[in-house]
DNA sequence: GTAGCCTTGATG
DNA sequence: CATCAAGGCTAC
């Protein structure tokens, strides 16, 4: 059944299968012609379920999590999950909503199925214990459907945990497998999470985290659970009795085992270490408990892919093969050699049965999706990254690489390499270059201390008659080569597959893909690998590689030598933006000696003029050449708002650097390192030097039960009279956590990248603040009280709104920046989150914070406002209208007291403040149909909270 | 297998 | 023609 596998690596290419994330990691997201594959693969499947921040931010909710469907198949258009509080019991989440798309299910009611199909590379039959093995072939055909709305599909079957990207951390995979109309996603952050699924309905969830713990419980509340589909290593640990063939570890040497835990109704599945071979197994766990279960994981490093199948499907059969009809097998262009599926043999077992199956003949695997190679060939992401999914392993696999063009090269990235299995577990690169299984090269390794590193050669000799300012040239980028090799921290001598690395981690990365080694890795897989150690464990080398972004399609198929590929402009870029930042830093260090020693530097010298002298190294000509990132030094397009010059909104950790470079803030904040600095970043924390309020000052107020705001007319009058419920309210709102969240991801996306896309990552954003708002609204009053179904129609009508709104409230309350300087140097424009992406819109934007301002807008008005637009009683489709016009009645009546209350001075407040929610609707909409827009052309990131926002408004 | 040094060849 | 990243070569 290595078949099975093997396409799903294929699929990783593409989005939509989570497997294929999961199997080819790094790969999928390169060639694999994805519309959005901009990013680590760990973080695709994040990034679009579930904004890594989302997922760690579950601690919330402490302990397990139940997802049960709220309505069976019936109510028509949407299916949802509602999220229970396992402990508690009660309802809190709606998470997913997925509605529009049961038209196309019900259409492609088979391609539906197949796809999911194809997700999963092995079911395991829980009834009869006997492993059912699909042979996941065949992936949808986008070309005859739109990518977002394969991805839906897609989505609605997935819960994916995050996982924090940058690091090779595990990421969890689940997939329904359940018969159309299914549901949705959704994703709780703590872990363990135990899902109930109730019958005909399938639900799932995943959990994985930070690092090395994953866990994933799924539970059925009453129906035995049918299938258990574990991809990838999960599957390989599935492996009990019998341990993986000889074979399969050479060819999946990472293979981890892990525990799977399937009771009647229960499954658990946990990583153990790949020494504990033995521990990989099925056990019945009908005793477990969760806190059995918990004691029994650890290390869950793997992607894995569970499916859970009910009755309906009809899948008792132990072989569930791809309709080879809708799917039209297709032969790889090129031979797919690598990793031989044959003598792949798997075994399962439970306490009581052991079952296994072998891999039979390699037609079932040998299916591959044209179209995907297609995509894969054609399309060259620059951008993204690779991170190697640690457990998982890294299969490479993706698009073929179709060297069209004369400038293109062929990459060694082949296409639906049938991994062994869809387990896949080592780091086996695949192409068709050579054919021969990989065999695990023990790195053993005299661990000799390799010489030192090669200088650069890329110095290039000043000479003599050369002027100034090539000579500052050279200095500059040697300066830039003097960084360290995020591989091994030897010199780097230049870029080397998509990143500066040395020359050694140039040669390694090369040798390893070009000839596709398969390393094992002796230990725990987390090798530390430096200068003097990086020949001990090439597996781990190779992941770090691929962790820190080195791109496998750098690296030819066709072996051409010299020439640029399209990493070149990226390159240069990223040397400009580097300098910029070096340039920054300097003169900011500059600036400081100036001010502190008076004689030297005056500051109002930092001009041009001084800043030569004191940078020689700087030329003007430099200035000039610099591509693209003269924004860095001038604060683009983002017409800076008064306010937030005003509130002087820079990060103070790079406060120095902003001020004294131009004289004035330059608005920029910079996502500093470690954390997103919770508080660090957070503009919040700043001096509140104007008179514009602060959602600090405003909520410490609240906080205390006391003063309504410090801008409120008269505190005395006011402070006793503040509506409990706004007081309520306000403390509802967790704007540390808005902000700190907001950096931590963009630093995490940025981490380690040469460059992003940003628009991607601002969809990232969107996504993740969409999260959070269902996360605030499921807890407060009125909306708690719905069902589901009227939930998610509140939801899906208004966040849009909200999130302009919650952008108004950061900007003036929290002094939100207009925009923000990436890890690497990339500026990402904040203001046009409150824009959702219309740059257009920013004067309107603009306007409303204004008028917000002039009204004395505070906390206690936000809130309330927020809260108008969420209870709106005019919602289509609602059920429960009375609650909701009595709540939104409630909330009104209390922001009239409230306004009336502390604000007499401000005349009319109330009114004022109701006018600006059209406008704020009026832009949200416009917002909405750009992102829908984009969505649809493909330049969004899929499978993500947005999405599906999106796609519901349309159809309602 | 490593890694330092060399050769290529598209790019501007 | 200079760059410089990708492949090749070859003592260790
Ligand atoms: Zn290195
Ligand atoms: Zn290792």
């Amino acid at each position: 059944m290595a078949a099975a596998s093997s396409n799903n690596v294929t699929n990783a290419s593409h989005l939509t299968t989570p497997v294929a994330v999961v199997a080819s990691s790094s790969t999928a997201a390169h060639d694999g012609g994805l519309v959005s594959s901009h990013l680590h693969s760990s973080q695709i499947i994040l990034s679009n379920l579930l904004p890594p921040a989302t997922s760690i931010r579950g601690g919330g909710h402490g302990g397990s999590i139940s997802i049960h469907s709220s309505s069976p198949v019936s109510s028509a258009n949407c299916h949802h999950i509602t999220l229970t509080d396992a402990k508690t019991g009660a309802e809190i989440v709606p998470l997913l909503i997925n509605s529009h798309h049961d038209h196309q299910l019900t259409h492609h009611h088979e391609n539906y199925q197949h796809d999911i199909l194809a997700d999963s590379s092995t079911l395991i039959d829980t009834t009869t214990t006997s492993p059912i093995i699909t042979t996941t072939t065949a992936i949808s055909d986008s070309e005859h459907e739109p990518q977002h709305h394969h991805h839906h599909h897609q989505q609605m079957l997935n819960i994916i945990d995050d996982c924090t990207a940058t690091s090779s951390t595990p990421i969890t995979t689940s997939t329904l497998v359940q018969p159309p109309p299914l549901s949705s996603t959704v994703l709780s952050s703590s872990h363990p999470v135990l899902m109930k699924v109730e019958p005909s309905v399938s639900s799932i969830s995943s959990m994985s985290n930070h690092n090395n713990n994953n866990t994933i419980i799924f539970e059925t509340t009453t129906d035995p659970l049918i299938g258990v589909a574990v991809s990838q290593s999960s599957l390989t640990t599935l492996t009990s009795e019998a341990p993986p063939s000889t074979e399969f570890l050479q060819q999946c040497p990472e293979t981890q085992l892990n525990n799977i835990h399937i009771s009647e109704n229960r499954v658990i599945v946990t990583q153990s270490t790949s020494s504990g071979m033995s521990s990989g197994l099925i056990q019945n766990s009908n005793n477990n408990s969760l806190e059995d279960a918990n004691r029994e994981m650890h290390d869950l490093n793997s992607v894995i892919c569970a499916a859970i199948a009910t009755d309906s499907c009809g899948q008792s059969s132990h072989q569930v093969h791809p309709q080879p009809q809708s799917q039209p097998p297709q032969k790889s262009k090129r031979e797919d050699k690598s990793c031989s599926t044959d003598n792949l043999n798997l075994s399962i077992s439970t306490n009581d049965n052991s079952l296994s199956s072998s891999s039979g003949n390699s037609d079932d695997i040998d299916l591959n999706d044209e179209k995907m190679l297609e995509e894969g060939g054609g399309y060259q992401d620059n951008t993204s990254s690779n991170s190697q999914q640690s457990g998982g392993g890294g299969s490479v696999s993706g698009g073929v690489a179709g060297g069209i063009g004369p400038n293109s090269y062929v990459s060694l990235i082949q296409p639906s390499i049938g991994q062994s299995g869809g387990v896949v577990g080592g780091h086996s690169v695949s192409g068709n270059l050579s054919g021969g299984p990989g065999i695990g090269g023990h790195g053993g390794g005299g661990g000799g201390i390799s010489g030192g590193g090669g200088g650069p050669h890329h110095g290039v000799a000043g000479q003599t008659g050369a002027l100034q300012t090539s000579i500052s040239e050279q200095t500059d980028f040697k300066y830039l080569f003097e960084e360290l090799c995020p591989v091994c921290g030897d010199k780097v001598s230049g870029y080397h597959y998509g990143l500066l690395t040395c020359e050694s981690c140039k040669g390694f990365f090369k040798r390893t893909v070009q000839n596709k080694k398969v390393y094992t890795c002796v230990a725990e897989r987390r090798c530390l690998i430096d200068k003097t150690q990086r020949k001990r464990c090439p597996y781990c080398r190779f992941q770090k590689c691929l962790d820190v972004g080195m791109k496998l399609e750098a690296v030819r198929a066709d072996r051409m030598r010299g020439g640029r590929n399209k990493f070149g402009p990226m390159y240069k870029r990223d040397r400009a933006r580097k300098l910029q930042m070096m340039r920054q830093r300097q003169l900011a260090l500059q600036a400081i000696r100036g001010s502190m020693s008076t004689g030297d530097l005056k500051p109002g010298q930092i001009s041009p003029t001084g800043y030569q002298q004191s940078y020689p190294s700087m030329s003007i000509k430099q200035e000039i050449q610099i591509p693209q990132v003269s924004s860095l030094t001038q604060s683009p397009d983002s017409s800076p708002s008064p306010i937030a010059i005003a509130l002087g909104q820079v990060n103070p950790s790079t406060a120095i650097a902003a001020t004294t470079l131009s004289g004035s803030s330059t608005n920029t904040t910079t996502v500093s390192g470690a954390g997103g600095g919770s508080g660090s970043c957070g503009p919040g924390s700043d001096n509140g030097s104007s008179s514009l309020q602060h959602s600090a000052d405003s909520k410490i107020c609240f906080d205390s039960g006391t003063n309504p705001s410090s801008t409120a007319d008269s505190v005395s009058t006011v402070e006793l009279r503040v509506s409990p419920m706004i007081r309520e309210f306000v403390q509802s709102v967790d704007d540390r956590e808005w902000q700190t969240q907001l950096f931590t991801l963009l630093q995490k996306q940025s981490y380690n990248q040469v460059e992003v896309d940003l628009f991607e990552l601002m969809c990232k954003v969107l996504d993740q603040n969409l999260f959070s708002q269902v996360d605030w609204a499921r807890n407060t009053v009125f909306f708690k009280d719905l069902k589901v179904d009227d939930q998610m129609k509140l939801l899906q009508f208004s966040w849009s709104d909200m999130l302009v709104l919650d952008h108004l409230h950061q900007r003036i309350h929290n002094g939100l920046p207009d925009e923000t300087q990436l890890h690497n140097g990339q500026l990402f424009n904040l203001l046009n989150l409150g824009l959702l992406g219309v740059p257009q819109l920013a004067d309107y934007f603009n306007e409303l914070q204004n008028k917000l301002q002039e009204l004395k807008f505070d906390m206690g008005d936000y809130v309330c406002m927020k809260f108008l637009i969420l209870l709106n009683p005019n919602v289509r489709g609602i059920v429960n209208r009375k609650t909701v016009l009595e709540g939104h009645e409630n909330v009104q009546a209390a922001l009239l007291d409230y306004t009336l209350t502390c604000y007499p001075s401000v005349s009319d407040k109330f009114s004022r403040l109701l006018n600006i929610l059209p406008e704020i609707h009026a832009m949200a909409t416009r917002g909405e149909e750009h992102l829908y827009i984009k969505h649809c052309a493909g330049s969004a990131p899929t499978q993500t909270l947005l999405m599906e926002m999106l796609h519901a408004k349309r159809k309602v």
